[in-house]
DNA sequence: GCCAACGTTGGC
DNA sequence: GCCAACGTTGGC
């Protein structure tokens, strides 16, 4: 099993959102660079954890924990002329674009924030330090272990 | 809201 | 295939 984050932005759809829908469970749409594409396609597997992360907030931070449910597939907004997230160049036959399933699982106690992720000497190898603007990105088990810990204190 | 970093596009 | 222009992301 393997362990991923994914940035969104909660003005757009948020840990929230998701909690709020049916089974908890939503459609991971609108991704739109290749190397995010890449691992929606072929890495992201079912069963896999992910970290939400909230972006371009005063406090950007990993909010909660999600799981995929579906590996990928085609995201079919790309074909929606009247969608945000259409693409002309994307075909039935060729979808470019894909996309998972993610469902809820739980809210951080405690968001982390990437004010404290920059602050973890074990964290610095992380896209998100490194101001990647990757959208899906690899988490190691043990940079999961850390932010995990920091997101649930022990009372 | 600014702007640096990054990714994509398209002319050559 | 290079690279300048442009568009987007996202922290601040």
């Amino acid at each position: 099993m393997a362990y991923w984050l994914f940035k969104t932005e909660p003005s757009a759809f948020s840990l929230e959102d998701l909690k709020s829908r049916p089974n908890q469970t939503e459609h991971w749409d609108g991704v739109r660079n290749y190397q995010a594409r890449n691992f929606l396609r072929d890495a992201v597997a079912l069963g896999d954890l992910v970290f939400i992360y909230h972006s371009n907030i005063a406090q950007p931070a990993v909010v909660g924990i999600a799981e995929v449910v579906r590996a990928g597939y085609p995201d079919h907004t790309a074909l929606n002329p009247q969608g945000d997230h259409f693409d002309p160049k994307a075909t039935p036959q060729n979808p470019i674009w894909y996309m998972v399933d993610v469902r809820y699982r739980q809210a951080l106690a405690t968001p982390v924030t990437l004010e404290q992720i920059k602050q973890i000497p074990q964290l610095s190898d992380m896209p998100l330090v490194k101001r990647s603007r990757l959208s899906i990105q690899p988490v190691t088990p043990q940079q999961w272990e850390t932010i995990l810990r920091l997101g649930s204190p022990v009372p």
